[in-house]
DNA sequence: ATCATAATGTTACTTTTTTCACAATAACAA
DNA sequence: TTGTTATTGTGAAAAAAGTAACATTATGAT
């Protein structure tokens, strides 16, 4: 299926502010609300819904626990999803302790990186050195690698794990990387978001 | 101006790869090679020049030394920007000891923690105390938090630091936050990222 | 059974963003 | 000086995204 990128992301809203009002003991949820919960309009989520088949029912709304079996099977969350940290530097150590994975299904199968004084073998999550990537990728069937090294390496370490049959890569240097056909590069910038602030607070300044 | 927050992503894009034109060597830039660079087309870099004015050379393209200061003018780099962060778990941590952030002109100025353990006021970057947070704020004339705290507090904080005067929040926690009239939220969603990217990877992987 | 109501699902409309195309023009060569 | 070329700057066209409106229909009340 061929959807916007938007699409999806506002789909991993719902489904996040869905499992908040099931915590609060909702079973049922009407357009206006999950708008509301993600800050949308109605339309959107009916649209956004639409397009993947997803519907509701005339009065009653949407029932929350089918909608997030639906969600989590578009977004491929009915099975877990392995990925590796490449790089034990500061933020990919904090990625690599970052709990919020865990509870999303995702589980952070392994690190690595070239330093032999970060490799750490026999830890609940062993930090390998780089050499052992292939191995692990094809041993695991990992698909997903996340990206936390120096600049000047992320190019080439990019190239080497796509080499080893990565097909989708989640790039914290701040560079824009190129892929070859059949690896998707998502980035998260995060000197650019905080500019990117920065910018619209001088903004909102100057024309108060 | 009123601008699209996407044309201001790119700007910040551009400068990145001006910067590093230029430690190749080069002194000045066509609107492709830009293009190139940051993955768009030289009618989309045109255009965004255009909405602020930025014009170059009819044939001699643009010069980079003079676009960068335009560029680094418009997104309020002429000055240092200080920003703190709440929070000093394993993102905040990792976000203090980032080196990324002091050459973009941002700098983190102090850090704050509701846990005792964690404080250390005398190091080269402080962390302090969440009750500090107000008078800090106030006497360093801080606008900018990076939010970095556990789900459950971060209404609250958020809460908090706009009522001290901060105007602009990166936040980390995956979850909407409500702000006041006059401040913004830029969202920074580790787990969101990671499911998009798993999306379009299975899309890929099931049209093959 | 019938009616009123409330929410969906979809179609048509509007706005925004992107792409395309090309006139204008600065630089250089002959 | 004249002509050629390369690149900008922009206006028009196309595509994408978002909004609004409303016909449809399930639900519950009378």
């Amino acid at each position: 299926m061929i959807t916007a990128k938007n699409c999806i992301i506002r789909l991993s809203r719902y489904k996040n502010a869905l499992y908040r009002l099931q915590t609060l003991g909702f079973v049922k949820v009407f357009s206006d609300n999950l708008a509301d919960a993600v800050g949308v309009t109605a339309a959107v989520v009916r649209k956004d819904f639409s397009v993947f088949g997803i519907s509701g029912n005339k009065k009653g709304g949407y029932q929350i626990e089918i909608l997030l079996e639906k969600i989590n099977s578009i977004l491929g969350k009915d099975r877990l999803q392995k990925v590796i940290v490449i790089g034990a530097g500061h933020i990919g150590s904090a990625l690599m302790r970052y709990r919020g994975f865990e509870k999303e299904g995702i589980k952070i199968a392994a690190g690595f990186d070239i330093d032999p004084a970060k490799i750490n073998r026999y830890n609940a999550l062993p930090i390998l050195p780089l050499e052992e990537v292939k191995d692990f990728i094809k041993s695991q069937g990992i698909k997903i690698a996340i990206l936390a090294v120096p600049d000047i390496a992320a190019q080439e370490v990019l190239d080497l794990v796509c080499s080893c049959g990565i097909k989708g890569i989640l790039n914290f240097a701040p560079l824009r990387l190129i892929s070859p056909e059949g690896c998707i590069v998502n980035n998260v910038n995060l000197e650019i978001e905080l500019e990117n602030l920065i910018y619209f607070v001088n903004v909102a300044e100057k024309t108060k």
